[in-house]
This record gives C-alpha cells, sequence and structure tokens, in this order.
DNA sequence: CTTGCCTCTCACGTCAACGTCAGGTTTTAG
DNA sequence: CTAAAACCTGACGTTGACGTGAGAGGCAAG
C-alpha cells in the first residue's frame, strides 16, 4: 500500500509517517517513481510506534527499543534498556496517580454540600 | 526568602520561578530595588505548580485551576474544569498502563529461553 | 569603597514531533 | 491523453517550558 492508505489505516498523519521513516522508525520500498509502499504489516508496526509515543518515549529511544522488537536482540544491554524504559514509565505512572489523588481531593470537598467554601489544603504532601 | 532559596528549597531553576511568576502562577513582593521576596509557602505553592506540570497540564490549564485552591472558587463551571483534567489524567494513565504492558510483553519473551529468540548472548552469566 | 555574589530585565536559543506551504512529479480515473 | 489525486523533497513555522548569556543594578562584608 501507499502512504495515504497506511496514512488512513493507522490514522497517523502523512508527514508523521515520513518523519517516522526519517527517524529510521520505519522502512519503505520505493517505487520506480520514488513512492513509498508498506506492506500489510506496516500498520501494526505504526501502532507500536504510536504506543511507544504515547508512552512519552522519544525518537531515539524507540530506534534503540525496536531492534528487541524486530530481531529479538536478547543482550544484557537490550534488556537493561527494556527494564530501564518499563521503570520509566511505572515512574510516571506514579507521578500521574500523586496528581490525580491531589486533584480528587479537591474535587471531593469542593463538591462537599456541607464544606461549602471549606478550606482546601492542596499543598500539603 | 529571596529567588535564590526559593529555588534551592524547591530544586526548581530560578529561571522556572520567574517563568512561572510570568505565567501568573506565583506571586512576589518586590524589595525596593526590584528584587523578588516569598513568604515561607511559596514552596508549597511551588511543588504544586511542580505536580500539576507533570501530570501534564499546561501553564494556562494551571492558572484555571489555581483559584479553585486558593479562593476556593466553587462553581458549576470550576467543578467542570476540574473533572475535566482528572479525567484526562486517567485516560494518560491508561495509555501508559498499555505502553508498559507492551513492554512487559516483549520483556518476557526477550527473557524466557523458550521464547524462539535468535541471539542469545552467554556472555552475562 | 569595592569586592563578590545575588538579582534584575530583555531577548534569542533549544528540543521534539510534527504542521504547513511551495513547487514539481507520479499515478490513476475517465 | 488529460485532469485530478496522490505523492515527492525541501524547508520554514509551531508550541511549551524553560536554558543561556548580555549587560546592569542591588546588597552585606571588610
Amino acid at each position: 500500500m501507499r502512504i495515504g492508505e497506511l496514512a488512513a489505516r493507522t490514522g497517523v498523519s502523512v508527514r508523521a509517517l515520513r518523519y517516522y521513516e526519517e527517524q529510521q522508525l520505519l522502512t519503505s520500498i520505493r517505487s520506480s517513481g520514488g513512492q513509498r509502499h508498506y506492506p500489510d504489516d506496516a500498520a501494526d508496526r505504526v501502532h507500536l510506534i504510536q504506543t511507544l509515543y504515547a508512552a512519552g518515549l522519544s525518537s531515539k529511544t524507540i530506534l534503540d527499543l525496536l531492534p528487541c522488537v524486530d530481531a529479538k536482540v536478547n543482550t544484557p544491554a537490550s534488556r537493561a534498556l527494556l527494564r530501564a524504559e518499563r521503570d520509566r514509565i511505572d515512574q510516571r505512572i506514579s507521578e500521574l496517580v500523586a496528581a490525580r489523588e491531589r486533584l480528587d481531593a479537591v474535587i471531593t470537598s469542593s463538591e462537599s454540600p456541607a464544606s461549602g467554601c471549606t478550606h482546601v489544603d492542596l499543598a500539603s504532601a
């Protein structure tokens, strides 16, 4: 398929797909006229890339990580890299959960009919 | 206290503190010479701002949110805002959990001896 | 007074993941 | 064969939260 269809299938913009290729996260075969052609499983690859981006990983980190998936490379270094990124995501989740709890505290007290305009101490934690 | 000490106490850069003031997230009293002075509880305020930034909120959103804490504003609009941001954080957490599961799957298969890995580095033993 | 550290206000630089416009080529539909 | 899509390669623009000097002023100590 060509780049437009891949974009449509994945919900990712054409510009983004070209950017992924520029970052070496995605490859394509060029037709004689220079147009990109992708195999069907390219959509899965794009979804994976999107998932990793959504996890807050940078292009470079994803580039480092992808061989671990593609070629099932299994070295101490690659395992360490995978675990390091997993731990980073863990930490990020913790941060978000903490922030959510603080917001929840504000919401709860602001919605409590008994409290009215009760003091909300968001700064203590 | 002056800006340098507040920066030291909170672990936030002087530049960032001035930026927060520019964004109207933080206020200060100026000395006759124009230098900023902060009360002790400014550190709590900075920590709060940092937490909300860590939750992925923008300066503007935080600016909108802060009155809900400071002045205990309790209107339908402010409650809706709070819940909207809370839901956004929820969604973000879900994304991260999904990404983490994805990485976990890769990690598990890469560490399993029966996973069909093509390359196993025995030097780690 | 002056040394030295802290602080001030501009104001341009950065970084990432694209958006967007320009100008030209390839592919497809009719 | 032609016109419209779709695609191509640059290359500059965007956004947010600061980083990083430049040049000048404030402030307690000796």
